[in-house]
Order: C-alpha cells, then sequence, then structure tokens
DNA sequence: ATCCCTGCAAAATATTTGCATTCCG
DNA sequence: CGGAATGCAAATATTTTGCAGGGAT
C-alpha cells in the first residue's frame, strides 16, 4: 500500500470525526470541515474517511440507510432506535469467541463481526404510548 | 393498518424470493419476477419487497451495499465474504437473551439485533494464498 | 520531481415516490 | 364501487469516480 500523505484536508476530516461524541454520517463531517474551510469538497470528505477507516483511525459504522463514523476505534456494537434514528454505543464488549467460533465450523477466516441493535429509546416509547398498538 | 390485497405482482415476488436459496437483492427478484412477467415494474417490486417483509412473509436483510432478502423468515444471523461479496447463513442460534440484557440495560425496547459477521470464505482465502500480506 | 491528493462535476447505485390508471375484494 | 396496487418516469439519496491542476515529501 502506498504511504499516506498528511494533508490539511484529511487532518479536517480526522479532527472533525474526533471532535463528535455521536456517530456522524458522512454529510455531518462534510459540513463540520467546511465551517473550518467552505472549500472542501464532499468527494474529498468521503474518500478520506474511507481512507481513514482503513487506516484505523477512525471505525466506519455500516447501518441501513447512511453510513457513519465513529472516534472510537475498538470494535464495539451500536444500538440503533427506529423511532428517532439516534445511534448509541453498547455498553458491552466485543466477543471475538464469536469470531472464532464461526471460522472454526466454517472455513471462513472471519475478521470480524457487526452487530446492530434495534428498538425503540425512552422518549420514543414515551411518544408513543398514546396510540400502543 | 389496512387490508393487504392478494394482487398477481405481489405472489410472483413472494413466489420468486421463497424460489431462491441464496439471498437474492431486490434486483435479482426483479430479474425473476421478471422472467415470469416483464411488464412487472421495478417500483413495485421494490414496494411488494417492503410489503412482504414488513407482513414478516419474508426477511429482509440489511447489508452494507445492497440490501438482500431471504425466504427463512426466522431470526438468523449472517456471513458475509469480503473477497466475492457471497452472503451465507450463520449455524447458530438467534440469541434472544442479547436484546433482553440490552433492553434491562438500557431502557430501551429492543426488538431485535442484526449480526453480520464479515471474512474470506475458503475459495478467496485460496486465490490470495500468493500474495497473503 | 514524483505521484498522491484535491476540487468540481458528472456518473453510478439503490430505492422511493407522484400520478393517472387498473383491478381486487 | 372504493381504495389498494400498478406502471412509468422522475425524483431522492448516497457515494464514487474521471480528470486536470496542486501540493506534500
Amino acid at each position: 500500500m502506498a504511504q499516506l500523505r498528511n494533508t490539511r484536508q484529511r487532518r479536517l476530516v480526522l479532527d472533525a470525526v474526533r471532535a463528535r461524541c455521536d456517530h456522524p454520517s458522512a454529510e455531518d463531517i462534510c459540513a463540520d470541515v467546511r465551517a473550518a474551510d467552505a472549500h472542501i469538497s464532499r468527494g474529498t470528505v468521503y474518500r478520506n474517511l474511507n481512507i481513514l477507516a482503513r487506516g484505523g483511525d477512525i471505525l466506519h459504522v455500516k447501518v441501513p440507510g447512511v453510513d457513519r463514523f465513529d472516534r472510537r476505534t475498538q470494535l464495539h456494537y451500536h444500538l440503533l432506535c427506529t423511532g428517532c434514528g439516534k445511534l448509541t454505543d453498547v455498553p458491552a464488549p466485543y466477543d471475538a469467541s464469536l469470531d472464532e467460533a464461526l471460522a472454526a465450523g466454517t472455513g471462513y477466516r472471519v475478521a470480524r463481526h457487526r452487530m446492530l441493535f434495534e428498538g425503540l429509546c425512552p422518549d420514543c416509547q414515551a411518544a408513543r404510548r398514546p396510540d400502543e398498538k
């Protein structure tokens, strides 16, 4: 793999992801980066998010709809509220033994797994309580 | 919810999903359905796949890239080969206790979780053995 | 000086939707 | 008959990519 350059744009993208405690989409980062420099193109942001994720500097979280990114680079699970779309981290450790077990059972070289929980957050539950079906 | 009608198109879409042992994308189903009737529109196929999934007649499998569908309606996990894109079922049961544990810990009403393993299938491992990095 | 990176715009992908018409129940 | 559903096309939404010029090492 070629060596990477440390460009101003790449630095801004990385800083933008690290500055956020939530799970920003590419568009979110695009907006943040442009607050610092309005000339940075969308293509550059997408390219850099992919490069940074591949390099392990950020985590690429794949959720139905839009991809999101995470400054936490350690693998972990996510919880999506299907009511409001809020995405949070699951307070449980990544279970690497699942990968090993599946590798042993299938012959695959299992690199990782993604786990996404879906449900309703307390706020959305309250909002729907009236017309609970 | 309104009552559903049993149209010829809906039947064809459902049959097409059930006829496949793999995990077809919407486009796959579109092609299959059109083999039976070339006039069926893409919009109708997408609409029916969503309706059928919502109704529990088929399973909507959300994978990065394209969404796929599954005739197995029971919740289960998937294994994606990042080399060739092949998607297979994981031979392990769905673990509902994870949902309960997370619900208890977060206050969310957890409906389900999706787990996607990523790795290289035996064929792709063999193909890459030469330039193993 | 290399050649990776950027900006811009167009392209590629995937899915949804408005609307007039059709047809199921 | 009434209202879902369809077909078609246009619209969305998201992400990728070709290309020419620019900048990092």
